[in-house]
DNA sequence: GCTTGATTTGACCATCTGGTCAAACTCACG
DNA sequence: CGTGAGTTTGACCAGATGGTCAAATCAAGC
């Protein structure tokens, strides 16, 4: 393991391939399912030389994890309460449903997190995660008590946004062995804009 | 591996305990992070005994899923073209809603085996769960043309309520860490009828 | 109670996997 | 260049894991 001094072209280069490739591996096929000989290849690196730049599977994981929680949690938190209040829910699901389809495998590697149980990444989420959504649901009850949007449960309203967006991702095999070679965000965009619209006025 | 006449009594208390045992334990690691070992203890069995009923920790997974995927789509099975448009859906959103709490393992069972790409169960998926979807899409779309509920994209329409409801149980960690001590069922069967009750109304 | 097939198990094996280490190699910089 | 820090690797290890097998035990019908 190198110094803690300012890092390495070398260091800067391998870190980051190391990532994409646990960003690969992780998402496919979970913590569990990953193995670290794996992330090497894929990375272009021995096992042993990864193992020089993380100390552990466990460490790849981690640093992966929260490296992207900003990257994932940011559309909800520009989320904004000048804004128009249906134009800023929409464009929050628009936006994450942009997520589902240009970071699928980020959505999978929460996903696959989350369905065993979160055991890695509990804190966050009932610390930072819990944080931001309440202070969202604070911010869309506010707009309900102002009859600018339907009066509607506001952390449900969210999970819904969060469910209907990420599925496109996360189940992706299924949508596509079902839709075939119709492309499956076509048809989402407008009918997610549809229901939204449709379900928050008032 | 005994013959194939009539099961014992001893066989059929043993498969059954596997299975029950295999469900905990595969939706709770998923395939790769489940070991047979940890499935044939809490089986109550040693694990070379319970290789005498399942030739391999596949064979068990596969024997669970194809199972469990007859209970899993007999709520869209039961959709009837025959009855009220508005009530056979809702009341399918209701069966849908009332599984992911009563059966969380079964939804993540499957949904451990969706995110990571459906390994072991794609053909499923792309025969038979396909041709019931797009049968029951069929009956949506007649029901839109005859002006009964509004006109939308029917397989999304499916995919909506599966991503709403399944949510509950797969990601039912994140769903709990936010809402505390409140029930999520509690709020989500409201604001899921409501949801559905706008969407639909032509 | 005896026989025969069903059931159970302890011991064992091969492979996979996360991780270690000393030695070799490479790079940047004075 | 030479040198010291940074980088890479082959060989190796211990534990976990899926699966096997022969021998022991049990259950049920005669």
């Amino acid at each position: 393991m190198p110094k803690d001094r300012a890092p390495t072209r070398i260091q800067k280069k391998n870190r980051a391939a190391i990532l994409e490739a646990a960003l690969n591996v992780f998402s496919a096929h979970g913590f569990r399912g990953a193995t670290v000989d794996q992330i090497a290849t894929e990375a272009g690196l021995s096992k042993p030389n990864l193992l020089y730049y993380f100390p552990s599977k466990e460490a790849i994981h981690t640093a992966l994890l929260s490296g992207l929680l900003e990257t994932w949690l940011a559309p909800l938190h520009d989320l904004d309460e000048g804004g128009d209040p249906l134009q800023e829910i929409l464009s929050y699901t628009h936006r994450k449903l942009q997520m589902s389809r240009e970071l699928p495998r980020e959505s999978r590697l929460f996903a696959n997190e989350l369905v065993q149980g979160a055991p890695r990444i509990h804190d966050a989420l009932s610390n930072d995660l819990k944080a931001l959504v309440d202070k969202k649901a604070a911010v869309l009850l506010r707009w309900m008590d102002q009859g600018k949007i339907a009066r509607l449960h506001p952390h449900h309203l969210i999970f819904s946004i969060w469910a209907l967006t990420q599925h496109y991702a996360d189940f992706d095999v299924q949508v596509r062995a079902i839709l075939g070679d119709e492309n499956p965000f076509a048809g989402a965009e407008p009918f997610i804009d549809t229901l939204y619209r449709k379900l928050l006025t008032p």
